[in-house]
RNA sequence: GGACUGGUAGUUCAGCUGGUUAGAAUGCUUCCCUGUCACGGAAGAGGUCGCGGGUUCGAAUCCCGUCCAGUCCGCCA
């Protein structure tokens, strides 16, 4: 070894020892006489002294090095005359009697510091580089404790880790796939798995009844400060189980990892089921840190004279707590804010609660202070309260009051990042009509069994298109503080009814054969009741480690916006030789 | 596919209602400095203002196009 100790170990009590550290120049501060070098590597950074007193030549040598040098330095552990207690190596500095360049460094082209001069982009471009920031390097290390907990979990629940492939088939349904050309098979392609949602399902089928997998996963869709095109799922299946098992093992390895990582202990997780997240949160990932519910007011509004509510289908809004005094350029600023084309709201009302007890409203015209009261008993709302009010087609307004309402909890820094609430989200609907293709698609997977009141439907209410009833799945999803980070079902393990659901998806017979024959095959020789459930490991990482939902500082060498690999720069055009080996061209 | 924001020194940014020599901070180089820890002080080098076109006597600044980056919508079962 050519390092006795690491930079962040020597503390007051290795005084004088002898120690050899190796490490990069973090910085020098050089006095014309004396200098002081801060040494750092993985674990630190360890302070070493040059004086020209004691020892000229290598002081000398000293002055010569720059940023980013790797060197290794051999010197007696000694108390330091001046403190500093904002490190823990701060008590100690190494009087260096001996000093090995190991090797020389250019100028970084940004400041390797916690706080970095450098942009995004840069930063990608020489990631090796951002990595040796303690942000960066710690998400990392987090990361893999994170992972440490999930498999000590896992093996203590009695969980096998097993492989499953990278180059499989391409399936119809949910995302684009990555593709891979095959040089054996001319004109013909693997795909990279979106998941591997049906090996887990094989491996159920072969009695390997607790599977669990930290696996990546490509899909080659546009990506978000959330997505990356290849991503880790940790990929988790069980046999013989219901919903109810399920969620229970799995609120407890989320548990288990906070406690773990964060040293927090969660209390249980709520239930909620799908259409109340819709009907009071405006979306099916609702952020539970704070209230501010919504309120479905057609019975309060309708019948005024006031043609926009009289016409819309739904009228909704929420009470912002405190919030009465805005001033017209607020609101203003508000309602320029929901007609945004991303929100795509008509226009915001809105009702003062004034502290003095009156209610004034952008409606007035049409409402009187009765009719207002009325409005404002619907949210139990107080003096000084604020109540804002959506109105159009359901859906559309539905998800535009969810988003209002995470902007007003943003204003009223209501999204504490000190807190984590999680829940489950269960109850999900089965299906979803595509208007556009006029057809239904799975709303989770196919593979998701439907609840078993709505199997019969299934079979024979199907082709009541868009129908008034919709079929749930046996599906949950988990989420912290307003972010997916998993999400399951029950899985169906019956040959006629996985057939049966195939066709309520529009796949033809001969489609269903050639793409998902095989699972079909495996079902008809034992397959047990199971189900899973799959975690997005990069987002639950974001969010452990730092509470927030960007990934990309949690992936050692993540892609850009479009996909690309900026150090890499990648992807690439390939020779033509290679093209034609694989019979492109 | 769409909306918005940005692109100026190695880096992060200011300048942008058109007008002498395009600035600051930081980094870099040299010098001074023996207890700093974001050390301090002095001097210096460093710019195709993303690219192409247009308007104008004159463009970093206005217009059009294009490329790149970022955030979001669509998309992501």
């Amino acid at each position: 070894m050519l390092r006795t100790n690491t930079c962040g170990e020597l503390t007051i009590k290795n005084v004088g020892q002898i120690v050899s550290l190796c490490g990069w120049l973090a910085r020098a501060r050089d006095f014309g006489g004396m200098t002081f070098i801060d040494l750092r590597d993985r674990y630190g950074i360890t302070q070493l002294v040059f004086n020209s007193e004691t020892n000229k030549e290598l002081y000398e040598q000293a002055k010569k090095l720059g940023r980013e040098f790797v060197i290794r330095a051999t010197g007696d552990v000694c108390e330091r005359s001046n403190k500093n207690l904002k490190i823990p190596s701060g008590e100690i500095e190494i009087i260096v009697n001996k000093l090995e360049i190991l090797n020389e460094s250019k100028t970084p082209p940004f400041t390797i510091e916690d706080e970095s001069d450098g942009g995004d982009e840069l930063r990608m471009k020489y990631r090796y580089l951002d990595l040796r920031r303690t942000s960066v390097k710690n998400n990392l290390l987090q990361r893999h404790k994170v992972g440490q907990a999930v498999r000590e979990y896992f093996d203590a629940n009695g969980f096998a880790d097993i492989e499953t492939p990278f180059l499989i088939k391409s399936t119809p349904e949910g995302a684009r796939d990555f593709v891979v050309p095959s040089r054996m098979s001319q004109g013909e392609f693997y795909a990279l798995p979106q998941s591997p949602q049906t090996f887990k399902q094989l491996l159920m089928v072969s009695g390997f009844d607790r599977y669990y997998q930290i696996v990546r996963c490509f899909r080659d869709e546009d990506l978000r400060a959330d997505r990356q095109p290849e991503f880790t799922q940790i990929d988790c299946e069980m046999s013989f189980v219901e919903q109810e098992d399920v969620l229970q093992m799995f609120e407890g390895m989320v548990k288990h990892i906070f406690k773990k990582v964060r040293n927090l202990d969660l209390p249980k997780f709520p239930r909620m089921t799908y259409a109340n997240a819709m009907k009071y949160y405006g979306v099916d990932k609702p952020d539970t840190r704070f209230e501010m519910k919504i309120s479905e007011l057609n019975d309060v509004v309708k019948g005024k004279n006031f043609k926009v509510y009289d016409d819309a289908e739904l009228i909704g809004g929420i009470c912002a707590k405190g919030c009465a005094e805005y001033t017209r350029k607020q609101l203003d600023k508000l309602t320029e804010w929901v007609k945004r084309p991303q929100i795509g709201a008509g226009g915001l009302g809105y009702i003062k609660y004034n502290s003095d007890g009156t209610l004034k409203s952008s409606f007035d015209k049409f409402f009187d202070e009765p009719s207002l009261k009325k409005i404002a008993e619907k949210f139990s709302a107080k003096q000084g309260d604020l109540i804002l009010i959506l109105a159009g087609a359901e859906t559309k307004t539905r998800k535009a009051l969810g988003e209002l309402r995470l902007e007003m909890g943003n204003k009223l820094g209501l999204r504490d990042k000190s807190r984590f609430e999680c829940l489950w989200v269960v109850d999900f609907p089965l299906l979803e009509w595509n208007e556009e293709e006029q057809r239904w698609f799975a709303m989770h997977h196919p593979f998701t069994s439907p609840k078993k009141e709505d199997i019969d439907w299934m079979y024979n209410g199907y082709t009541e298109k868009n129908s008034s009833h919709a079929p749930k799945a046996n599906a949950y999803d988990v989420v912290i503080n307003g972010v997916e980070v998993g999400g399951g079902s029950i899985r169906i393990h019956n040959k006629e009814l996985q057939q049966q659901m195939f066709k309520v998806l529009g796949l033809t017979k001969e489609e269903t054969e050639q793409k998902f024959g095989f699972i079909l095959n495996a079902f008809e020789f034992g397959a047990p009741p199971h189900g899973g459930i799959a975690f997005g490991f990069d987002r639950l990482c974001s969010m452990v480690i730092s509470n927030e939902d960007y990934i990309r500082d949690y992936i050692a060498f993540p892609k850009n916006n479009s996909g690309r690999d900026v150090m890499l720069d990648s992807p690439s055009p390939i020779d033509e030789k290679q093209k034609k080996e694989l019979g492109l061209k």
